[in-house]
This record gives C-alpha cells, structure tokens and sequence, in this order.
DNA sequence: CGCTAGTTTCACAAATTTGTGAAGTTAAGG
DNA sequence: CCTTAACTTCACAAATTTGTGAAACTAGCG
C-alpha cells in the first residue's frame, strides 16, 4: 500500500466513487458528462480542478469538459475561477453552494406554480379539476417557504458541526 | 361560451394546462408522454381516466399510454383500479399520493447516501476529500429527516384547509 | 370453451442526445 | 502586434430514446 502524497490520493478509489456517485446522479436525470465532472470536483482534495486535469482523469475532451462546466455553472453547483494572469480556468465546488442548488430547486418550483395557476384560471376555480389544481398550487407554495426554513436550520447545523464554510 | 357539462369542462383550456404543464415536469426530467398522462389526469374532473380516454385526448397510441402508466405507477404518481367487472382499466392521482412521491425521493436519496459512504470509505475520511464527501453525507441524511417532518406538517395544513383526503 | 374488448410486448423507423475532432476565438506574454 | 495556450463552438457519426403499428396476451362474457 503506497501512501500518494496529496494529489491523487488513491486514483483507484477516486475512480470507484467517481463512477458510482456519477451514475446516481445520471439516474436522478443528470447529463453524464456533468455528473462526472462534478463527482471528480466533489472527490478532488483542493475541491478545484482545471480543465485539463479533469480531462486527463476522466478521459474525455476538451469539448466535453466544456460542455459540462457550462451546464453546471448555470445550475449553480460549480463556479469557474480565472487563476490570475493566466489563461488557464480553474473549477470549483463549494461545498455549500451546491446544496443551495439542490434545493434551490426555486427558479423550477416556480415554474410549475405558474403553470398550475394558469390552470386553475383556465378551468375554473370552482370545478372539481380546477380545485386539484389549485391543492396542488397550495403544495408548491408550502414546500418553497419550508425549503428556505430548512436551509437556515442546515447552516447553523453545519457550522455546529463542520466549522464556518 | 357553451357550458359543456362536466366531462370535457372546455377542452381548449384543459389541453392548454395539460401541454404546458407536461413542458414543465419534461424539462424536469421526467418522460414526455407519462407527463403529459400524468397531466391529463390532475387536470380531469374526477381524477381518473380510462386508457382509451387518454388516448383520445392526447392523441397517442394505446403503447405509448401503456408505458406512461407504467412508469407513473411505479413512481407511485398514479395507481391503476380495475372497474369491478370489466376488462377496462383505469388510471387515478390521489392527490396526496403524489406529494408523497414527489418529496419521497427516499430511495434516491438512499442511493446518494451510499456511494457517498462508499467514498467517504474509500479516500479515507480525514482526507480533505473524504471531509468534503462527509458533509454532503450529513447534508442528505439531514435533507431526509426534514422531508419527513415536512409532509407531516403539509398533511395537518392540508386537512386545515381542504378538508381531509 | 371460444370470442373479443382491453392491455401489453415487440421490432423498428424517426427523432433526439451525446461526445468527438477540428476549426474558431480570446487574451496573456513576449 | 504576433504567437500560442486555453477554452468554446461547430458539424457530424454513434448511441440512445421515443412512439408506433402489429402481434401477442389476458380475462370477461356468452
């Protein structure tokens, strides 16, 4: 048993949870190729790679790193860094941050209640369809308040735990 | 402006709800035709639609109906009842129901909880990485407990205000 | 027991998605 | 300014997914 120092800590393992968690989120409706990428970052040690490393490391593209870090910038679970005076970019998860993504859901939760409120109007409030909808409706808006309420109790829980992020 | 009585409400209004609605749930990830069942059904007077029923409205082939309730009643989004006496299925929402399995991500959740072990195992938990996988561990497993909660306190609020399901 | 309404399964054509190599952009460094 | 490292965009081949018609089940009903 060989101890890496540092970087790469045991590829093997990395690999092994890289593959695995990847596929999860693939189930879960994610794009393969950014599942990936975000696993990596997830079991890197800085919590940061470049463009290149994650190449290397999952064997793909330049492309389809590019592809990736694009779709995962704008779902808000990776940031990109411009290491200064280089032209080299370098990704990041914060570790918070991407929680926020996962239940910050808002921007989609939002959506739906438009959709159902249109609905509501378009049947008619008092029929029988028209009322489903509008339960529903009520679902929706109760789960976004408890959501913002629950990633309050997640930040003080977290600190208690992990420390300040 | 007829009043078509009960069945079929206003059909232009019912489609509009149903397609956009369905729009929604795709971008989310779930299949085209199961949303656009799935939403055909919440937008139906009593809740429930027979396959042919379905077909009809939305234009699609007894297949593609069988494989959307398929995939629906596994999700537990919809449950299949046989009319007593007949070969003929029919397929409901029970409003509850489908909450429950919109937050009840459990087994999803399961599943990330434990690639998220397995990792934390593998790249040694006082790795940085392993600290990182730690955290988003205690983040799922936290998420989990307060989704529980959650749709506790939905089930009072609910009967509060639409009476008892 | 067969007949047949109702549903599911299957094979396939069409449409969509995915990842790549290569060309195109951008900006740091001389 | 020119060079060139780094990233992005583009066109396309491969793989996957989707929905269909048709065949195959299944179970009421006579």
């Amino acid at each position: 048993m060989s101890e890496p120092s540092e970087a790469g800590r045991d590829p093997e393992a990395v690999s092994k949870f890289v593959e695995s968690f990847a596929a999860q989120l693939v189930e879960a409706g994610m794009q393969r190729m950014a599942a990936r990428v975000f696993a990596a970052l997830l079991a890197s040690d800085s919590g940061a790679m470049t463009s290149v490393e994650l190449g290397e490391q999952l064997q793909i593209s330049p492309a389809a790193v590019s592809g990736a870090v694009r779709y995962l910038a704008q779902q808000h679970m990776v940031s990109r860094e411009r290491e200064p005076g280089s032209r080299r970019e370098r990704y990041r998860v914060h570790s918070n941050q991407w929680y926020e993504a996962v239940t910050n859901r808002d921007a989609v939760l939002k959506r739906w209640e438009y959709a159902l409120r249109e609905g509501v109007d378009g049947l008619g409030p008092e029929t029988p369809a028209g009322r489903r909808l509008a339960e529903t409706l009520a679902f929706f808006e109760f789960l976004d308040g408890e959501l913002i309420k629950m990633m309050d109790r997640w930040r003080i829980l977290r600190e208690e735990r992990f420390g300040a992020g």
